[in-house]
RNA sequence: GCCCAGAUAGCUCAGUCGGUAGAGCAACGGACUGAAAAUCCGUGUGUCGCUGGUUCGAUUCCAGCUCUGGGCA
């Protein structure tokens, strides 16, 4: 497959609505575009407004949005642009459920076939770039889901049989794994295991396998994203005092009150939650929890741009930079 | 005004019995197939406050100065 990537620059949102849907209706109509992008670079706004515009449903492709009750902290539609625009895989999960790429590729196919048939558009909007990058690759989970008790009982393995020597039996069962998964890193030699107990075969005979069939679907995806990375740090860490001056540990504080498995709970690993958490414990002052919350963001938003960079099929939505060249 | 302590990376600090320096955090780069806002890997980016003295050689020792913090007035 060969792809024509693009790179769409403009200094306003205006322009840069514009110039995209424009770049979108120069494509096969069936496409169905995905707007990603850092943490605060804009995309939910942007893509409120390309909603609007071509009466298009939403679809988040967010693994924190999903949450009930955590609004602030992911900067979740309000309920009058949620009134204005159908956004759908939002406010889908209690605090305490489990949620995963393969659960989000699920549901996104199915809600993109039923309305398919009856003729409605959508537009794939979020940040979690491992939920995008499996749609839109057509990736298949055909391996059983992990259990919290599967899981446990592979961790006592690997505890029993040490990390080191767990790593290098990996590595003597399947060595191009081995090549991506450092020795350090527990939580995938868990994961690796997990399949390979489960199924007899190893992560990257399964990988092969999920590659089999592409998507049922055509996307285009576009990542927003800023010319000057301070543009979009001073944006981060706008963001986020806003969200502590709207009350995030106020709403930290009533979740808390409401699951006691606050600590556990997955809903509360989110950037900002873990802060507030910690300040209202009495480990933080509101100052430090303020810019360690900035800081994760951050480098969050480091890791998103990395996630994305060497994908060959993202277009680029680039703002001009007012205050840096390059 | 006097006394004491300090001044080293973006920040907090260690160190060099004299041979131009290193930790944590930040920052930067990277990996990623059912936790992904997760998890993990790699990289030191420096007029060692300024001026002079001693010395083959000073960030290190000495003197003066500047600034910061604390104390005494």
């Amino acid at each position: 497959m060969v792809f024509q990537t693009h790179i769409i620059q403009a200094d306003t949102q205006e322009l840069m609505l514009e110039l995209v849907r424009k770049d979108l209706a120069g494509q096969d109509a069936d496409l169905i575009p995905i707007l990603t992008g850092p943490t605060a670079s804009g995309k939910s706004s942007l893509a409120m407004r390309w909603c609007e515009l071509e009466d298009r449903e939403l679809i988040s492709a967010d693994s924190m949005q999903i949450y009930r009750g955590f609004d602030i902290g992911t900067a979740k539609a309000s309920q009058d642009e949620q009134k204005r625009v159908l956004h759908h895989l939002i406010d889908i999960k209690d605090a305490n459920d489990r949620y995963s790429v393969a659960n989000f590729v699920n549901d996104a196919s199915e809600i993109l076939s039923a309305g398919q048939s009856e003729g409605r558009r959508f537009l794939i909007c979020g940040g979690t770039g491992q939920y995008i990058s499996a749609l839109y690759e057509g990736l298949k989970f055909s391996d059983p889901a992990p259990t919290e008790e599967f899981r446990h009982s592979i961790n006592e393995m690997i505890t029993k049989r040490g990390l080191k020597e767990s790593y290098a039996l990996l590595a003597a069962l399947d060595p191009e794994a081995a090549e991506q998964i450092s020795p350090a890193n527990r939580r995938r030699i868990v994961r690796f295991f997990e399949k390979f107990e489960l199924t007899g075969k190893t992560l990257s005979e399964l990988n092969a396998e999920s590659r089999l069939k592409s998507s049922s679907f055509k996307f285009r995806v576009y990542q927003l994203n800023w010319e000057c990375r301070q543009d979009l740090y001073n944006r981060i860490n706008q963001r986020t005092e806003e969200m502590y001056d709207d009350g995030l540990i106020s709403e930290t504080r009533s979740l808390m009150e409401r699951y006691d498995s606050y600590s556990t709970a997955p809903a509360f690993s989110g950037i900002g939650y873990r802060e507030a958490i910690q300040y209202i414990n009495g480990r933080l002052t509101e100052a430090e929890a303020r810019e360690n919350t900035a800081t994760a963001s951050r480098r969050y938003a480091k890791r998103q741009l990395t996630w994305f960079r060497p994908k060959e099929y993202v277009n680029s939505l680039l703002y001009t930079s007012k205050i840096c060249q390059s």
